[in-house]
DNA sequence: GGGCAATTGTGAACAATGTAACACAATGCC
DNA sequence: GGCATTGTGTTACATTGTTCACAATTGCCC
């Protein structure tokens, strides 16, 4: 069914979500076809790079037309595995694990905070959403019944190895870390990494002579 | 004053900030010295990366020793400009312009929000923490007056690119926007973008074929 | 104070990524 | 139905980034 993808690189890959986000634009504002030239004004790239990162994975479009927009966007969801429902519990149920959990943007693209757990006598019982707080114990057990493969990470920076650890050993393959710090997972599992205060300190390299 | 810096790649840029936290935290363990073969043990990259990336700038260490922690902290918090307070202003003071608000994470690092702004009647006046809610029309005075050069964006996606424009109008030189949107700025403005959504889309195809 | 072990800094080789060029498939116009 | 136009997919080229390998330097030990 798949058909092989022989490396492809990993910067293709961030930039496909991009491609996805885009069209959804271009959708809901009506549009049906779209060119690689005007895809790429909207996202501040040559149409070359677009083309290219595409033909990874097959041919899309139409000389001379561009793109279906609608059939492009089935394709990237396709390749990106966006078709179904993801299931992830979050760790960690202080300040940013509760925003997490009440943020709305995840369940429109089909992530689903289905559980989440907390270490803390205080918060193991609590309601948040309308999720109850559990204590850590269950979390083998919920990853394999529930059938969790998205573990997001919301605990103090001490913790956040730790936890990831044990995320790793209950079978969880995907980590989103909120934790200001570099966490080491095995081979096989995938982590990504929010941290604004590193954008910030990356942005005033190039801001500093002109403050 | 400044040593001329020819053409540092942005990727090594990215990194710096990484070998800042890396190093903060070797500090705090007590260690004085470390070599870029155990830095580079920490944080999952090879020794020659860090040595390449650190001689864009200088020479920082010693051979046979390694670098001293202090003093390679030292400098690369000159050389990203990490050294004095930056002033930022938050645009949005809805749920999440709250969180941002309240996040303890910025000012240790020497970023302090110094105002926020929102459109709304019912936002403007209000307090977040020890900051009173200003509306939109005092942001270009703000801005000048208090010195802010950045500014945090969470607003909502329609209207992320419209308040972009203001806030590069009013002479805002940096951008850390929360919204889902590829935001176009002028040449000389710095955007970083965080968004959860697009770092989980690139996961899944990773992990899509053992969901 | 000279030899030894360690580790830097760096040019050069290699690899990855991005851009440009272009042949040609599809379309629509007359 | 030819013909001009458009914009793809692909190959060739240019740029950027990573790794390698080693001479140069340092501190330590005896
Ligand atoms: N990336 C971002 O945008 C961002 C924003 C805010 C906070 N943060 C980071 O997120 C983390 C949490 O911040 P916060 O303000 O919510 O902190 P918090 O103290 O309010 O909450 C932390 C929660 O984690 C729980 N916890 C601690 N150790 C645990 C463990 N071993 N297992 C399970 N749960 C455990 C605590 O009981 C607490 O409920 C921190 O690392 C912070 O730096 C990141
Ligand atoms: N990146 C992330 O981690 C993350 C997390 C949560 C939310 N978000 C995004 O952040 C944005 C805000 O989310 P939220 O839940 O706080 O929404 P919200 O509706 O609670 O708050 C939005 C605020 O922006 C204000 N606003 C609207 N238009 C404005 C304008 N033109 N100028 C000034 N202020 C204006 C509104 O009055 C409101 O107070 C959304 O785009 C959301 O997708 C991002």
């Amino acid at each position: 069914m798949n058909v092989m993808q022989p490396e492809v690189p990993e910067v293709v890959v961030l930039r496909l979500p991009l491609y996805v986000r885009a069209l959804t634009q271009l959708e809901r504002e009506g549009m049906n076809v779209v060119s690689s030239q005007q895809l790429g004004e909207r996202l501040q790239m040559t149409p070359a790079q677009i083309r290219k990162d595409l033909s990874y994975f097959g041919r899309f479009g139409k000389q001379g037309r561009g793109y279906s927009i609608q059939f492009l966007l089935e394709e990237l969801r396709e390749i990106l595995g966006l078709t179904g429902e993801w299931r992830a519990c979050l760790v960690g149920v202080g300040r940013l694990g509760r925003a997490i959990i009440n943020y709305t943007g995840f369940a429109p693209e089909g992530f689903t905070i289905v559980a989440a757990f907390d270490s803390s006598e205080n918060q193991v019982g609590t309601a948040v959403g309308d999720l109850a707080v559990r204590p850590m114990s269950h979390l083998p057990y919920v990853v394999n019944e529930v059938g969790v493969s998205i573990g997001i990470v919301a605990v103090p920076a001490a913790q956040a190895q730790t936890v990831i650890d044990r995320l790793v050993e209950s079978g969880i393959k995907g980590i989103l870390n909120y934790a200001p710090v570099a966490p080491y997972v095995p081979r096989g599992v995938v982590v990504r990494n929010i941290d604004p205060v590193l954008s910030l300190q990356s942005m005033t390299f190039y801001l500093k002579n002109e403050r």
